[in-house]
DNA sequence: CGTAGTGTATATAGTAACTATATAGTCAAG
DNA sequence: CTTGACTATATAGTTACTATATACACTACG
């Protein structure tokens, strides 16, 4: 009659049954985290239909990552209780896991998001728009700041962002007050910032922009940026408009998506009053 | 003044600042993935701060399980539309990826409900319980079959549970029809099952069980199961009452949490009638 | 009964993506 | 001008396999 212990699997045919290779099967032998309940005199192996189940756990085990070393501690001293207890343990990981790849996701759709309209913009012109209020994760000030402080300011801020899960996967801008842009210190900044359009409770945001601003496109090298910076005053000018507080800058093609500098496109707003 | 580009890093603090090891930057410039945009005569290395926008590129990219082979595609060359359409496929992956971790969530959260339910039984005491109605995923029918025949059997079950996504986490069990039972063949079973407690549409389930059990447990192998079937029977007969269509079996020690099949439980639900 | 074909076993080497170690050259501070 | 901290390359080790080579075993057919 048949028997659920009555038939024993070869390797290959229990390798079949797990849908593994079969030499991960030798493989677990020889390590010793996985064994046919019997090895005849030959030295075939012969596996019970029974064992799946133990494999099943340890195939979750190693998907959740775990490694074979730390799997084999468990399955060396088995008890209900260190199973349950493992479980629990692991359905923390899981759950941290799970988060994890959600932020990935929500990065990914901002990459899309950016790069979709990145694509529908013509980087010649210069327009006069009102942006919203959005809200901006600051960094530390870097005014006058010297070379070195400002690696470990951007150091910091980036394991800021990503320690309190707020790297949103928008592009780090930096922010530049009136009175540097009116020496025409283009390049000394005052802040660097990410933006964070949902944003996360209790972390210390800039809220930001909402009023009108004049944006061009910078293409190429940030060394030549005073050259754009030139065309979008006698802009300002042929507008009447006036400075306002703040300049943001932002990377619309960086070294994520292009091979030399010269192809760079860098957005810059300026904040600007009627 | 400062200026982003006006700083070069080192391996070093370039390395710091990707908050990975050095090493790991000297090895993805010699496989030609991510290279520093400077190297002087002596073979020094210096990235620019902008690099490491591309560098948290590549590290999603690895971190959502793309190979640094298949990276190095992408960033040899690089577009900002092939990026667009890499993000869009890698989307599509990671929503994949969050839909298998949440089933992994799911099976460890049956596993410990499982676990915690099997500490609080006694399994030396015979119960007469009324179970509510469930959902059972069955396999094909396995009366009178061969050892060979059931291997494939169970083979084919185990894989629709996996590419259905069916796999609850919930014990393999099988059903015995009253048939089999009266002539004493407690292990010629007719179906395989996994309970189902949040069915997913679309496949045919068998919805079961609803009605009076009489519940014991068998210790030890599956080879002395029928002297815990006498037990139940001279129960049942105390007990007046008579042999209903179907017994359950469930494993609810196994191989998982134990070292010996000895010490192995195996759940026996009889349906009866009063 | 022999042999072809498939299976099993072990041993060894190769793989990816690092990490660690050894050795040697470089640079900046005191 | 030397000490200590850095840089570089080369090589070996790591994990969890996968592939390959070689030898032995089992089964079915003529």
């Amino acid at each position: 009659m048949n028997n659920k212990n009555g038939k024993y699997l070869t390797t290959g045919e229990f390798a079949k049954l797990c849908r593994v290779n079969k030499q991960t099967l030798f493989y677990y032998d020889q390590i010793g985290l996985f064994s046919p309940i019997l090895k005849n005199e030959k030295g075939y192996r012969y596996y019970s239909i029974r064992q799946i189940e133990l494999f099943f756990v340890i195939d979750l085990l190693k998907d959740i990552g775990m490694s074979l070393n730390d799997i084999q501690e468990y399955t060396q001293n088995k008890t209900p209780e260190s199973f349950l207890s493992l479980m629990y343990r692991k359905k923390e990981e899981i759950v941290e896991k799970l988060q994890e790849i959600e932020a990935k996701k929500k990065i990914i759709d901002s990459k899309i998001a950016l790069m979709e309209e990145a694509s529908r913009l013509n980087f010649q012109q210069i327009t006069l728009e009102q942006l919203p209020e959005v809200t901006l994760y600051l960094s530390r000030n870097i005014e006058n700041i010297t070379d070195e402080k400002f690696v470990e300011v951007v150091s910091d801020f980036i394991n800021e962002l990503s320690q309190s899960k707020l790297d949103t996967g928008y592009p780090i801008g930096v922010i530049t007050k009136r009175e540097q842009v009116l020496k025409g210190e283009f390049t000394n900044y005052s802040y660097l910032y990410m933006e964070q359009p949902h944003p996360k409770e209790g972390y210390p945001y800039f809220k930001s922009v909402k009023g009108d601003f004049l944006i061009g496109y910078h293409i190429g090298d940030e060394k030549t940026i005073h050259k754009t910076y030139k065309r979008l005053f006698s802009e300002m000018e042929r507008l009447n408009l006036t400075l306002g507080d703040f300049v943001f800058e932002e990377y619309i093609y960086d070294t994520v998506v292009m091979n030399h500098n010269e192809d760079y496109v860098t957005k810059i707003m300026i904040q600007v009053i009627k």
